[in-house]
DNA sequence: GTGAATGCAAACTCTTTGCATGACT
DNA sequence: AGTCATGCAAAGAGTTTGCATTCAC
């Protein structure tokens, strides 16, 4: 899952097939996202190419998140702290959920068949036409126990 | 589920054992999310308390969601707009989940004994000690098809 | 009477937008 | 060269906090 090329390359084509010009600004925070190994916040990932060459506007990362959130190429979630986080989003449509200890904040991830089992089923008998889903379990995690 | 004695009851009885004054706005946002039948924002309790008689500050019906949420009184959801929502929480620990329209913002809400279960299954093999979870699905409400 | 609760306004945080400058095709 | 992309700063939206006043006990 961390530093994950093929997505990044994923990403960079759908982004120019689309007819998005490639700059800087963009272009890194794609390379950011491919090198999460789980969801990050936009401050996050501007922090974290604050240090490499030069420095990437905040606006310009919330800009380039909208974009790759509307192509489908990130997944954007809230865990409940009002901040939004995102991650690569896999065109296969494999994925994960999250965790969340309600003591340190800190943000895990897991994933499980027969949730996604429960999900397709009950998904089948509503009258929404169900694209998409979002668990977030909550408790606390082994170091604060 | 909408208006609700038996939650208000409840929930001014376990506020009053805290320990907390029964004041007016607090009081008045109770009497709200019980008569609501799902989720609502603060603007919105707000918005529906200043037509009763006189306002309630919209930093009180903050600080009313904010001890009833710490209670366990109320459930503080985000569907993904970047605004909490809240509603009553059960003391049974019946409680359901919801299903967001991309396109018009509808929410609306399900239950699912499989979906419980599932999670139930999973979280015994989680590291974290769970006690709380939230589903939300996307899709497309019958409305926007 | 005392301290908690309230309401207003200001402060804060996260996110979006306006606009001039710079970069990609 | 013509646009799109970027960065800064300002504007917005939601939420929290400071503080004087009011109210519950």
């Amino acid at each position: 899952m961390a530093h994950d090329p093929a997505w990044s390359e994923h990403a960079h084509a759908t982004l120019e097939r689309e007819g998005f010009r490639a700059g800087a600004a963009r272009t890194r925070v794609v390379d950011a996202l491919a090198r999460q190994n789980c969801c990050a916040t936009a401050q996050e990932i501007a922090d974290e190419l604050r240090t490499d060459e030069g420095r990437v506007g905040i606006a310009s990362v919330y800009r380039a998140l909208e974009v790759l959130d509307r192509l489908g190429l990130v997944h954007r979630l809230d865990v409940g702290d009002g901040t939004a986080r995102y991650e690569a989003a896999h065109p296969g449509g494999e994925h994960h959920h999250h965790v969340v200890c309600d003591r340190c904040g800190r943000v895990a991830q897991f994933s499980d068949d027969g949730l996604e089992q429960a999900i397709a089923t009950l998904s089948a008998r509503l009258e929404f036409a169900i694209d998409q889903h979002d668990v977030v379990l909550r408790g606390t995690c082994p170091n604060c126990r």
